[in-house]
RNA sequence: GGAGAGUUGGCAGAGUGGUCGAUUGCGGCAGUCUUGAAAACUGUUGAACCGAGAGGUUCCGGGGGUUCGAAUCCCUCACUCUCCGCCA
């Protein structure tokens, strides 16, 4: 959520920077400053008028005490104009302030300086690669194929205990999505971050506090008798860990990691887009978390970025850094870069991190600041996936496939138990 | 699931209708003393909003009500804890 004195401020860069995601925020910004100056002048006569009631109040009581009876009461008179004229103002106030907010909620953030004005994935920036895509002397096969043959995954089992998108992992392939939860969590251990284990589901504030809600509750899976809702990343606990909190100085640096599972409805998805691991409902993540001081954000993002590259140099996978365009950024994101591994069985690129800075934009929702010199400072959020589990398991398998089975890279040999899937 | 107790400032914990944004203790900060530290003592220490400022308003779990006046009384919802039951 933007801030309403940002908006005051600095409405013509607002507008620009959301004219990068092909947004025309004009009218919503108008009528955001127009609730917001009625907000502020009937919140004003409302502070007078309380301050009025307040006053007599005063008076009266200590005209009771005192014992003046008949003075009292003739006060008392008075008050009901005053009680009439505070109870509208209160509900007009109280509109007001809802009619705000709700306007603000449907503004997304505004991009960073580097965002570049896009429509779609085509406009984004490759500004990164690393690693050879591989040559095969044979026919590579898609990963859903090499994942039976090697008895790895077992889609139909999943449908048949859940639904499409709840797949079984199962022998080696169990044991090799076990062997990259360690090492990713490992890495980021390593890297700083501390090891939380979350409750999987939330509640509803916090929701509302990364951002899920409102609007994006069909993404989530709910749970009506309890309300609360099945984590779609581990981004939601571990950054409303900070929910209302208020850093006591200006001296922090908060890095958090947690492996959980995630839950996504992902309705209306389908097609050769969700084939095998692509996209699945119920997927296995390591998620870094940062909070930073605002002077520190630009240093932790690319602190996020190296630590993103290290992991799939040492998985031997060859990818590519997207800088996202202002089109294909997420409605909390100021700055996105996306990590994509080349598939050269499927012939395409994958999607497997996604790292942003939301800049304030969760700070302001989730209340999260810093005190500096007595003033309250709103704090940054930084998160991303290091890794997302599927689509690295899938490139894995592709890219590393062999006549006779599947190399494991050498960094996660330790952690499988074997160098081999044949 | 049954029964009961509770929700107050960073924490602990008073406060049952009037000057209470709230006693006190701990913690934090500043100072006195000290070569320094500890101890002791003194002072200070919540947040949000409106306002150029002076100042004002709001907040004692959320919402509503009674009253001239509510942390305090009433209604309602949520959450937490304890005991019993069930259970990994």
């Amino acid at each position: 959520m933007l801030e309403i004195q940002r908006i005051r401020q600095e409405k013509e860069a607002i507008l620009a920077g959301l004219a990068k995601r092909n947004i025309d925020a004009s009218q919503t910004i108008e009528a955001i400053l127009e609730t917001d100056q009625n907000w502020r002048s009937a919140k004003t006569q409302l502070d007078q008028v309380a301050a009025e009631m307040n006053q007599l109040a005063r008076t009266i009581g200590e005209l009771f005490k005192s014992g003046q009876q008949a003075e009292a009461t003739a006060l008392k008179e008075k008050t009901s104009v005053l009680k009439t004229q505070e109870a509208e103002l209160k509900v007009q106030v109280n509109a007001f302030e809802e009619s705000l907010q709700a306007l603000l909620y449907t503004l997304p953030n505004v991009p960073n300086e580097l965002v570049v004005q896009g429509r779609e994935a085509e406009d984004n920036q490759n500004i990164f690669e690393a690693g050879t895509i591989p040559q095969f002397g044979f026919e590579a096969q898609p990963h859903w194929d090499l994942a039976k043959k090697y008895k790895l995954i077992d889609f139909e089992l999943g449908v048949k205990v859940t639904g499409a998108g709840f797949p079984f992992y199962r022998g080696k392939g169990a044991r090799l999505q076990r062997a990259l939860i360690q090492f990713f969590l490992d890495e980021a251990i390593a890297a700083g971050y501390e090891e939380f284990i979350s409750p999987h589901m939330v509640n509803e504030a916090s929701g509302y506090g990364t951002g899920q809600l409102p609007d994006k509750e069909g993404q989530m899976y709910y749970v009506k008798e309890d309300d609360f809702y099945l984590i779609p990343t581990a981004e939601v606990p571990l950054t409303n860990i900070y929910r209302d909190v208020i850093l006591p100085d200006g001296n922090f640096s908060i890095k958090m990691c947690g492996y959980t599972p995630c839950f996504r409805r992902e309705a209306g998805s389908y097609g050769k887009d969700v084939r095998g691991l692509n996209r699945l409902h119920q997927f296995d993540k390591v998620e870094i978390v940062r909070v930073e001081h605002p002077d520190n954000t630009a240093k932790a993002l690319d602190e996020m970025l190296e630590h993103v590259k290290n992991l799939l140099d040492k998985l031997e996978l060859p990818y590519r850094i997207l800088r996202l365009c202002g089109g294909d950024m997420g409605f909390a994101s100021a700055l996105t870069y996306d990590f994509e591994v080349y598939s050269a069985a499927q012939e395409k690129w994958l999607e497997v991190s996604s790292v942003s800075r939301f800049d304030t934009f969760q700070a302001n929702r989730l209340k999260l600041r810093f005190k500096d010199d007595k003033k309250t400072t709103l704090c940054h959020t930084l998160n991303g996936s290091a890794l997302a589990l599927p689509r690295i398991l899938a490139s894995l398998l592709e890219n590393h496939q062999t006549a006779n089975g599947i190399q494991i890279p050498k960094a996660l040999q330790a952690y499988t138990g074997f160098s081999v899937i044949e």
